[in-house]
DNA sequence: TATGTGTGAGACAACGTTGGCTCAGTCGTG
DNA sequence: CACGACTGAGCCAACGTTGTCTCACACATA
């Protein structure tokens, strides 16, 4: 700035006002400050200009436990159109589901003073971030919501969700449903839990808890305990699965077997609907939990005061028909 | 800072000099200083620290058309990955595929000074991008290469992908092969159809220029071309999509038609092991495309000099067996 | 001519740090 | 006992900006 100041032969105070288009500069002085600019490359330091009064620095925190998942990609992607409007950036990072590292990245992100954070909170506790928030720095959880704090998050409608999709599934006729499930300390595994429970009691059922696998993780355990309960008497002729990668690790064994029960699974899975056999999911959208969430962010960022403030998403169950697969095997039988 | 000096009864400098662990510092004023921040809730400026004396700010810009894609999301976690173990952060940018979005982006990244650029870029012209490398913003691009400047790029071998995936369709009987691809402006697409060609090349033979299809950029854009291309005579009896989600719409239409012409793609397809039918995939792992990408990105931060570095990520053939499907129906049949 | 009113631009300080220097005090050595 | 080496901590300046104040000059008015 000095260097473009000196060039055009004017104080490094009168670039300031031109490249902040201050109206009192002097058309000709102004020329001159651009054309020396543009000779050596000049790009203004938006960090010391954000230091300097200690304004904002245009930059939120979006964690998430791995952007690759699709599903916090989605968020991403939606808080990341409501930052561009603001001409705010989005720093991610990862917390791997870890406590501590979400922990450390929040520390971090705060050092490099970004104006808000967006979360995706791990399991652990989340007290110590009541001083965070009382500093200055707003947070707004999502997907979950934080434990040991009262701050503002944006959830999604796990029990309803839920237990719309399994009464659905009663009304088809199953009453006999393998539920498999990931560790209950999970929030959202319990409500989605509940809800099945809820769908039961309300057609004058009850779930039948032989039926539950939980502390299931990943799809080969999933697709070991549907098979397992396949073999139980009584069998199970449907099965509800906690999320998405616990439902593909079904779809799998029920495709490797040939087994025909019913499949609901929590989450969209992503091309489903190129699946020639019927899957039903319960789906919400991520891009505008992501939407949602930032736009809460930036109204705390803009020194809104509001007592901590929950939204819930509504779900939706969306069947893959399936219709593709009775084409495909008329198509092969043609 | 200055409140923690003033509570531990030391000068700034002092407090400076235990947050930085320098060792010369008496333990009994250590401790008081680290009393008072934890008191006072300090959090140190990161942002104020990396201006004085003009160090890296230990963020680095990582530029995808939208992170919501999957494989940008792998990139952005690969790169996200590596800059973690350099304590690093990333900011996520979306250029929306456009090029003076992706140019204001750039421009606003250098202004916050960020110590360097990954990017996957637009079409555009990236000429003018010189100046910024020049001037000390180190930049690789992933994916494809930067059009009128010659910098580091990570790049697949669309090529060689293409050559030997559809080499394979020859192997297996297929003469008459139907491609579908993007506009052939994108040099991902030209050097896939190239690809193509010399296969039927090095098979003696030649790709029937009928059967292709160019500037198809969407699934259902692609199942029409499809659908059309079956109609012709001679009609194809395989199809190769330049990326997965023309492949996505060509598998939609052969499914919804009973068509069991043989599909191949480039790019993979999420859970195109659970679908029935048989798909070959070109893959590559992009997670690695962004790993070496930001490696890469980070020896020029480093201040390493040599010649722009074009690497070529291999791809590999992934046949999706289909067999699932033979089980499937055998399930069914039973 | 003296005074008032703008207008445009420079000087200076400050944002929160840290590098470099200085300096007071302690200790060891000849 | 004198001197030098060392240690620990403070002072000052600077990083690249911008807010505030001041000031010079031009022009209009009484």
């Amino acid at each position: 700035m000095t260097d473009v100041a000196r060039l055009a032969g004017v104080s490094v105070k009168t670039v300031s006002r031109v490249i902040n288009n201050v109206a009192t500069v002097d058309d000709v002085l102004a020329g001159r400050v651009r054309e020396a600019s543009e000779r050596l490359g000049y790009r203004p330091n938006q960090v010391a200009a954000s230091l300097r009064a200690g304004r904002a620095t245009g930059t939120i925190g979006v964690l998430v436990k791995d952007v690759s998942n699709a599903m916090y990609a989605t968020i991403v992607a939606g808080a990341t159109s409501v930052a561009e409007d603001r001409k705010t950036r989005v720093i991610t990072a990862h917390t791997g589901e870890n406590s501590d590292a979400e922990l450390a990245v929040i520390d971090d992100l705060c050092r490099r003073r970004v104006d808000g954070l967006l979360i995706v909170p791990s399991g652990g506790d989340h007290a110590s971030l009541r001083q965070e928030i009382d500093h200055g720095v707003p947070m707004v959880f999502v997907d979950r919501a934080p434990s040991g704090l009262e701050a503002d998050s944006v959830l999604i409608d796990n029990y309803g969700g839920s237990k719309s999709g399994v009464a659905r599934l009663i009304a088809s006729g199953h009453s006999k449903i393998g539920i498999i499930l990931d560790k209950l300390s999970q929030q959202t595994m319990s409500e989605r839990l509940a809800g099945a429970q809820a769908a039961f009691a309300e057609a004058g059922m009850s779930l039948d808890s032989d039926l539950i696998r939980t502390s299931v993780s990943n799809p080969a355990e999933a697709a070991a305990a549907a098979a397992e309960l396949i073999q139980s008497r009584p069998a199970p002729t449907a099965f509800f699965c906690g999320n998405n990668r616990l439902a593909v690790g079904v779809l799998e064994l029920l495709w490797d077997g040939g087994y025909d029960h019913a499949l609901l699974g929590f989450d969209d899975i992503p091309h489903a609907r190129l699946m020639p056999r019927p899957v039903s999911c319960i789906v919400y959208d991520s891009r505008v939990l992501g939407m949602i969430g930032a736009k809460l962010l930036f109204r705390r960022i803009d020194g809104e005061e509001f007592s901590p403030k929950t939204v819930t998403l509504p779900t939706q169950v969306i069947d893959y028909r399936g219709t593709h697969g009775d084409q495909y095997a008329a198509g092969r039988r043609a």
